[in-house]
DNA sequence: TGATACTATATCATACCGATATATTGCAAG
DNA sequence: CTTGCAATATATCGGTATGATATAGTATCA
């Protein structure tokens, strides 16, 4: 069962880091199979730090909070190999997009089009953040299997989207043709 | 901003029906891209009954607990066409499988492969699941799309895991090698 | 000089999930 | 022939997570 807390676990054995930090990692290396935020980073160091998982060396830093570095303990390490052996829960996955394309008899063809287009501009930015972080540092073969899943499901999506479109595009033609009926 | 709330109401634009009812929807028709549990929905169905978007109607039944029965109001069918020119938030995806494909160096390749052919074996069945629903009730262009959107997906990520499960099992393989060198 | 962005930690209201409670019907396996 | 499981039906609760906001100094660019 991979929680923020579990998964800010398993970050600190790559490495020695504070909440900011993982924050970042969360965002550059995860951020298209999982999300986190301060409000769940934060109180899941502090568990973490009470469990004896991880140890926590505040940085003084001079006009600035203090830098709290985490550590992992060979407990934290012993508990992380233990919950990798744990059943994967099943994907989840959340899309407003396809919840509006549910409705897609609920609008104009100028909406459908225009979320429809908007989509694919989203699906293109994600592939090329997940391009960037690819180039920016070298990829353990991990990293290089779940970059190249984002992409590959990403690129399945725009080419669907692309070919298939015309199932909600057509009907709103249609509703909106009667205009032009008169005159023909 | 599709929370749990309005999309009870928009499942409500297509007919009336009860808080478990809508679950079931939730189930058969929306669960690959949304999911909504009971503690999620019948508080959404009061709140939107005192907000006067929805009204109720208990239905006595003998031996069960009343069924209520709740229909959209004028009110509530102009609240759900605002939302729908609402913008829509990005998709989210929470996988806890790749979250463990990042961490594969810390796996056996017994491991690896159990929770690769495992969760080929769950794509295949949500692949099923798509389209035993697209069978059993005739869709609507919306519903259409988004089945299709489904199916292309997880055959994506079928196809992708295949061709390149080799890049996270190759290592893995080699890390359990040494002891065959022995005898070689 | 002012605006914006970045580093850095923290909290709070809101939302949501998963488990559990309660109660009845009906079917199937032992 | 009864025991247990699945389905129908509503409801609550603890725990987890999000998104917004607060605070506060540094850096950069116009």
């Amino acid at each position: 069962m991979f929680d923020v807390k579990t998964l800010c676990l398993g970050i600190l054995t790559m490495g020695d880091a504070s909440g900011y930090e993982i924050k970042k990692i969360f965002e550059e290396r995860f951020s298209h199979f999982f999300a986190a935020s301060f409000g769940s980073i934060y109180p899941a160091l502090n568990k973490l730090t009470q469990e004896g998982l991880v140890t926590c060396a505040a940085q003084a830093q001079s006009k600035r909070p203090d830098k709290k570095v985490y550590s992992i303990t060979p407990a934290g390490k012993i508990a992380f190999m233990d919950t990798l052996n744990q059943p994967l829960a099943p994907d989840r996955h959340r899309s407003e997009f396809l919840a509006l394309m549910m409705f897609s008899h609920l609008l104009t063809l100028r909406q459908l089009s225009d979320a429809i287009d908007g989509k694919i501009a989203e699906y293109r930015r994600e592939i090329d953040a997940i391009s960037d972080c690819e180039n920016e540092r070298p990829c353990s073969p991990g990293e290089e299997f779940v970059a190249g899943f984002g992409k590959a499901i990403y690129e399945a999506a725009i080419r669907y989207v692309e070919d298939h479109r015309h199932i909600v595009e057509g009907p709103a033609l249609l509703s909106a043709a009667p205009e032009k009926d008169l005159t023909s």
